[in-house]
DNA sequence: GTAAGCGCTTACCTTTAGGTAACTACTCAC
DNA sequence: GTGAGTAGTTACCTAAAGGTAAGCGCTTAC
């Protein structure tokens, strides 16, 4: 018989680390738009307007500070192409692809969590 | 020889499909403690201070508003056992389950990010 | 020359998140 | 009766997020 030992069990270790893990992800990809844009530019390379066009709803302000905040963290590159006028175009980096498996798995969490919310709609009508 | 067609791709499609479903997700699990609180809770079920121990940081206020959000989108559930004084712990339901997928991955990020910045910081020391 | 598009920036304002500290009603231990 | 713990609530406040609207310097199209 083993001895328990007044220690943190090594499960409990691991419940630690990874709401540790969870936390300082967050730290990183906080605020609604992180996330999105990430995707957005790992899908395909764009320009200013192209994202403000298709994440309809978030300002010119709020993109340029965001687009500024992964770039100093490394997720993106602002590639300026010297055409008359410059062509400005914002791409994912390697580090952004690394998100890949979180993007898939919140993709299909978000798929299935509409599919519920239009049943329990469906159910109060 | 393919006609290319004025439409959107399937591919295209595909893309602006999973940034729905992107957004969908956030929208539920937006703030700083929505999933590390899920996850605390999916580990283990708690009691109230228990819970605001082991998130350091959060505040009685916020962990109250959260667990009550939390509690209306049936990601838990309050059960008060009749006990003298009453008991009130706090559950992870089913549907938190299904959120094991996103929380492994985030968890997994997280962990290798905080490797990458432990060594970027090395580097400029 | 006038209008429109690009890639922003600026000033201004509102909303929300979230923290602090004090307090409640209850119970138990001393 | 004093102190501590449990599960919050309340009032107050600050900081950050984020929206609106206007404008700038540049260029091309009409």
């Amino acid at each position: 018989m083993k001895v328990i030992k007044n220690e943190p069990l090594p499960n409990k270790v691991e419940c630690a680390n990874s709401l540790k893990n969870v936390l300082d992800a967050l730290y990183v990809l906080n605020g609604k738009w992180k996330l999105p844009l990430i995707l957005s530019l790992v899908q395909s390379s764009k320009r200013f307007n192209e994202i403000q066009h298709e994440l309809s709803g978030i300002s010119a302000k709020v993109l340029a500070k965001e687009l500024k905040d992964l770039e100093l963290n490394d997720f993106i590159t602002r590639k300026v192409y010297p055409t008359t006028p410059v062509t400005i175009v914002y791409e994912a980096t390697g580090y952004s692809r690394t998100l890949k498996n979180v993007l898939g798995e919140l993709s299909a969490w978000g798929e299935q969590h509409r599919e519920k919310i239009k049943q329990s709609m469906r159910r109060q009508s």
